[in-house]
DNA sequence: AACTTTTGATAAGCTATTCTTATAACGCAC
DNA sequence: GTGCGTTATAAGAATAGCTTATCAAAAGTT
């Protein structure tokens, strides 16, 4: 009942009508002249009506005239979608989405991202920045197909591949009387007034933790807590990646007792393929960032 | 490069997902699990994607899922396309244009045509009637498809296909002299006034041409031509099928000496086929008017 | 008109695809 | 672990699709 066409019977059809004959046809198609025929012949058969006048091939038979321009609407269509899907499949083409911690959307995702765009010019990116747990949950929620950030919790769902490590230190004013030093242990801060920040959990669960437990100054924003920091209102503890580069008044001297680091990684779902797209951007990355250290 | 996709394969992805499973789908299918399996990891393999997870088939991979609903679509697009060739073949469907000389058209078309639209209920027919010069044009132009008419002039490029004769008969009104004869003989008539109409032609070159020849009234509307009749201002010759069958004050009177016929048969284009409608409508007037004889 | 050239049809055989059966490997539940 | 349900793999059969060789028919040449 079904009727099942193949596409290259079509094709056959198509360049038989342009060429006006099957011996052209067959020159341009790099098939024997017979391979035409028969194909030709078995599609009219299964159709139940001649395509081309016999005795003169090249001319269409009425029912071959409504035939032609349906058969090329479905080749025009099959070949759009074999296209499409290559350039799809070969991450020329398509969405990425993808959402880090802000300190590596900042720092590193311009590099990353320009030398992305160098390759793979087509592909619509958007890019979130969000702290590390939420980072975790829209990677898990399907929401973005890749995720940089530290690892928030254990969660089975979720692959971490491992890219860097980044040192957390104490972020102090330049006058500081900290400031300066190479290195610092955290009882030194035992009586600075300090400010937490979004990644002061990094210090739970470790030695430091007291100084994120006895406290209630937070502020979340980062340029605002700067300021704070600028005016010389108390310290805070930062990775270094978070803490920008060209800041004239501050300082960032690195804990060393207890030594802290945060584990920045790619995080996507188990089990589950990426897109091309981020296949594509995950070989970029791995590429830049796999062993950097945060300076 | 160009990448052929197979339509049979896209049936395979989508029941697999459809199913869930593989074995589901080749059950569904009836067609053996690794056909499925290996049908499948060749489209992957040629695309460059999986398209579903691995450990957990049934699960589409983001590329999948990018790919799944335009399998979908070309599926939908071929299948339509499938079926709507065949209908069009069987002449289920489709456009039927034909030509006829309006006797035919009025007398005979009604019963073709309510039995050929009893079968094929879905035919756009569209229906001319012409003089017989003109039907054969159309048929020779491509106009239509068909023409039931009188061979007009010999024309290599149409083929003529009997049906039935059409005898030429005196049409007089019924308080003639002529009146219920049997028959007549043309040198009856030399003294009557003889209105000419669209189908005198057919005496050209018989013995009865003198009728013609010799004679300026011409009618060529036929209402207007029976009217002037029933005033008795005059008699015509017309083939028996053109003389309406319920005329009270006129009768018909065929010609014995010389016996004239039009002969009427279907023209078609000599080495074209038939579109399929054609084709359907040329065997019911086949089988409803071969060999009928006007009454 | 005979001859060559061009074109399409047919037959036989080869190859690649596509399917089947049989069997092994894997994941999952108990 | 054992057992069940599923998928992967291997080997072989069936088939679809192609090629070469050959013939027949049509069209163009001399």
């Amino acid at each position: 009942m079904a009727l099942e066409l193949k596409i290259q019977p079509l094709r056959y059809v198509v360049a038989v009508w342009e060429e006006g004959s099957i011996h052209g046809a067959a020159r341009q198609l790099h098939r024997s002249q017979p391979a035409l025929s028969m194909a030709i012949r078995d599609l009219e058969e299964r159709l139940g009506q001649p395509l081309f006048e016999k005795n003169q091939k090249g001319l269409l038979t009425p029912y071959g005239e409504y035939c032609l321009p349906r058969f090329q609407e479905l080749i025009r269509q099959h070949d759009r979608l074999g296209s499409d899907l290559q350039r799809v499949a070969q991450g020329k083409e398509g969405r990425l989405t993808l959402a880090t911690v802000p300190s590596v959307a900042s720092r590193l995702m311009p590099d990353c991202l320009a030398a992305f765009i160098a390759e793979y010019p087509n592909i619509n990116i958007n890019l979130h920045d969000e702290n590390a747990e939420f980072v975790c949950r829209m990677v898990a929620n399907g929401e973005v197909d890749l995720g940089i950030s530290s690892v928030w919790a254990q969660d089975e769902h979720l692959n971490y591949t491992h890219l860097f490590e980044d040192n957390i230190g104490v972020v102090v004013h330049r006058d500081h009387p900290l400031a300066n030093r190479d290195d610092l242990q955290w009882q030194e801060l035992k009586n600075e007034r300090f400010i937490a920040n979004g990644t002061s959990r990094l210090l739970q669960n470790t030695a430091a933790a007291s100084l994120v437990d006895n406290n209630d100054f937070y502020i979340s924003n980062m340029i605002s807590l700067l300021a704070m920091l600028e005016a010389g209102s108390g310290i805070t503890t930062l990775p270094r990646l978070a803490f920008p580069v060209d800041n004239q008044k501050l300082c960032f001297v690195p804990l060393s007792e207890p030594k802290l680091v945060r584990q920045i990684g790619i995080i996507k779902l188990a089990n589950r393929a990426l897109s091309p797209p981020a296949q594509a951007l995950e070989r970029v990355i791995m590429k830049k960032l796999k062993g950097a250290i945060a300076s």
